[in-house]
DNA sequence: CGTCCACGGGAATACGCGGCGT
DNA sequence: ACGCCGCGTATTCCCGTGGACG
């Protein structure tokens, strides 16, 4: 027998636990795709389509029911020979400005074209803009502009502001440009600018967390389909919907979890997945967001996490700022790196609070001592330890970190809650 | 009601990058 | 080939502010 060997107990087929997966009728959505639907008709009828807004948080089904919808859609349009349809989809993820987008639509048009890309950097944007037109012109017909998570862009959104007036200010004559913009943030139109606002004719559609027994009636065919017959104990496919509801009402993080437990059982050799491998998905799922959110830090990040480590093997926490400054100041000229701010170090401290990393504690104490934080690791110590060993900058420091909470005996109890 | 102090928003600046015009 | 320009990212600089205290 080799080392590796196929084990078939658990799964039958993964496939439909996986991101990517396209589920061929989407569930408990029905009021959605009806809104959806009929504000995606008046392509069918040529006639001029608003722009569309999905709102929800991540895992409530924009993506999945977008990419459902337009697959009907193009599927549709197909019968009719006066309809001229095509769809561009980007999803704005790793890009933060309008700038980033509308290069990312052009090469995304060039791409399905075969053609050369242009270049992220350099241009002017308006130069961005006009390329981004000729494609779309070149294209006619009625283009659906699919831009995922479009929050991202932030404030900068003169993309918003150029593509539903490009008609009308005569940069193309034949193509009609539908924007299908997905956020994950609900004041995402809030925090527009006034300019864009007014002029962005659109549609809303808003996608709810899904509570607990939507859950489970998404999970059942996906787990019926992934696991073989019998292998899964009654209470898993209800015990990550529970899970997930109580979190965040995300069906990614309910899927996650069910597969992150039949891959649990499967390493362990059981024979089935019950309640206890779902309890320890649960936390191994979150470790690693934390450890990731950990190793995305950068260098500097890494200087602030590593001066809150310190004082906190020498159980000095909490700690207030102005104290923290000053160690981070000496761990950076120990290891011979620049140092920041002080304003900059309290913006990745609050990075820091936003991924889940320490706690803040907010005091007001008048004339006294006026307004300050403190803060303290909100992650076991040995956590943050081991992030900061396999990093080559930080391995000395960490080591004698180490030894200092060992000293204090802070590791063993840490480990064994964790 | 003035005072205190770090907090945190926002503008300004530094720096690097790649395309562009000459 | 060269310097310039507009862009993104990270940072610094400036300053108004919350709100308990006295």
């Amino acid at each position: 027998m080799g080392m590796f060997q196929r084990d078939q107990q658990i799964f039958a087929d993964a496939a439909p636990l996986d991101d990517s997966y396209e589920p061929e009728d989407i569930r408990e959505r029905d009021d959605e795709l009806e809104k959806y639907q009929r504000a995606l008709q008046p392509v069918i009828d040529n006639r001029p389509t608003s722009n569309i807004f999905l709102y929800g948080k991540t895992g409530t089904g924009k993506t999945v029911a977008t990419k459902f919808m337009l697959s009907h859609l193009e599927a549709d349009a197909a019968t009719y020979d006066d309809v001229d349809l095509s769809t561009v989809w980007v999803s704005c993820e790793n890009l933060s400005s309008s700038y980033q987008v509308a290069v990312a639509l052009v090469n995304e048009i060039r791409e399905s074209q075969n053609k050369e890309k242009i270049s992220t950097t350099g241009y002017s944007q308006q130069r961005v803009f006009d390329i981004l037109y000729d494609e779309l012109d070149a294209l006619g017909g009625t283009v659906i502009l699919v831009l995922d998570e479009i929050d991202n862009i932030g404030h900068s959104d003169d993309i918003l502001y150029g593509l539903p007036r490009a008609r009308s200010n005569g940069y193309v004559d034949e193509v009609r440009p539908v924007i299908i913009g997905i956020s994950n943030d609900f004041k995402f139109r809030e925090n527009l600018s006034p300019k864009v606002k007014d002029t962005l004719a659109e549609k809303e559609i808003l996608f709810p967390p899904y509570d607990a027994n939507q859950l489970r009636s998404i999970l059942k065919p996906r787990a019926e389909k992934s696991f073989h017959d019998g292998v899964l104990a009654d209470e898993v496919v209800p015990l990550c919907s529970a899970f997930a509801a109580q979190d965040t009402g995300s069906a990614r993080q309910a899927i996650r979890l069910l597969r992150e437990a039949g891959e649990l059982a499967q390493a362990n050799d059981c024979e089935s997945v019950s309640e206890d491998e779902v309890r320890d998905a649960q936390e191994e799922l979150e470790k690693n967001q934390l450890y990731e959110g950990m190793q995305e830090l950068t260098t500097q990040g890494h200087a602030v996490l590593c001066a809150l480590a310190y004082h906190q093997s020498l159980e000095e926490v909490p700690i207030r700022s102005s104290d923290l400054y000053e160690r981070y100041t000496k761990i950076c000229e120990r290891l011979d790196a620049d140092s920041v701010s002080e304003r900059r170090v309290r913006d990745h401290l609050s990075d820091m609070n936003m991924l889940g990393l320490i706690s803040v504690y907010e005091h007001n104490e008048g004339l006294s001592a006026g307004r300050y934080h403190e803060y303290e690791l909100d992650v076991p110590l040995t956590a943050v330890l081991d992030v900061l060993l396999s990093t080559n900058r930080f391995k000395d420091l960490a080591d004698i970190i180490e030894s200092t909470a060992d000293d204090n005996n802070l590791l063993q109890s840490d480990l064994s809650d964790y």
